[in-house]
DNA sequence: TGCATATTTCGATAAGTATCTATCTTTACC
DNA sequence: GGTAAAGATAGATACTTATCGAAATATGCA
């Protein structure tokens, strides 16, 4: 969503950040050392900027490398021309489809799923509120794919296959995308 | 500067607005009343967004009619594809000039100038420091100006004479612009 | 001049979040 | 298994800012 890209860009120390990660591959003590902060408030930002997609990290043994993810920059900037967004800021969060009561009733007062509806019907609802939290266009490992699920349901496996299953996610070549909605099935 | 950008997009509240505005020029009374909040805080959230110039403001008696600034997001997008953009963001506040401790000097704790320099290099380095506050690319009109000289000091006029004269802002047509520093007279 | 209306500004309160220290987790190596 | 190193997470505190009601400002009109 738009809005979580500009408030994890609307931070010094996170803009700084990238411009480091967007220089070369930096580790979390590089980056304190160099931002005059400790490691914990640097983790923390990497934390934000890499659930948003804007840099990945790859491990190796106990050190994390960060870097720059540019392909999501520059999709955040072509999304701000794209006039279509624009129109779209106004109902930021009005779906005003009435599945919502549907969702609400399966969620904790926290957001979570208490579990997974037995009749098709609702199970779908489910599935597609779960499904628009994945941005369009943007790559997701299976990792990043199971981080997200579990913030609604321990069960990750389940979910992943059945967003799969209803062709809300497509897996190719070990990464997964969402799927424009016209594609998934009733 | 970016990173008042990212701030001034970076809550629900101002996209929404931005939405509206898009859509046709909108006054106060009517966003306050399609975003269910009360007149301070449009008008509030509305000064940020014209701070950055994402919206303008035109006035017809007592009513302000706010719209949409497009050329200022499609600025905004172009500069997050340039990679010089990046480059620069780590050293986001690193100009080690020590120029720096000319114009503390003549700073109040606040951020206001104290007084105008006699000396014609300091001079300078004042209206340097003054000029960089204005966007490049960005079109100000007089009273932009104006609001943004008078945060540092009330003498508008001399400052904006000044600003001219060294030429880093040129007026043409009616509006103001930041010229490339290259141009500023020594 | 004085009143009415639209907006802005001010001051207080509440919500959000950046940063730190301390602690927990993961990985590597003996 | 035991220990060390790197990073992440949790909890506390401080800073920033969103929101509101009340007061101030600006414009138009009798």
């Amino acid at each position: 969503m738009l809005l979580n890209f500009f408030k994890a860009l609307a931070h010094e120390s996170r803009l700084r950040l990238l411009g480091f990660v967007a220089e070369r591959e930096h580790n979390v003590q590089e980056l304190a050392a160099r931002m005059a902060l400790k490691e914990p408030t640097v983790s923390h930002h990497l934390g934000l900027l890499k659930e948003v997609g804007l840099v990945s990290m790859r491990q190796d043994g106990t050190t994390h490398w960060y870097m720059l993810e540019p392909k999501t920059l520059s999709r955040l900037a072509k999304s701000l021309l794209a006039p279509s967004q624009l129109a779209a800021l106004k109902g930021i969060d009005d779906q005003p489809t009435n599945d919502e009561k549907i969702v609400r009733n399966y969620l904790t007062p926290d957001g979570r799923l208490k579990d997974f509806p037995a009749s098709r019907k609702k199970r779908r609802v489910i599935l597609v509120w779960l499904a628009r939290q994945f941005d369009e266009g943007r790559e997701y490992s299976e990792t990043d794919v199971n981080t997200l699920i579990e913030r609604r349901h321990h069960d990750r496996e389940t979910f992943r296959r059945e967003l799969v299953g209803y062709k809300m996610l497509a897996r190719k070549g070990g990464v997964y995308r969402r799927l424009p909605e016209e594609n998934w099935q009733p």
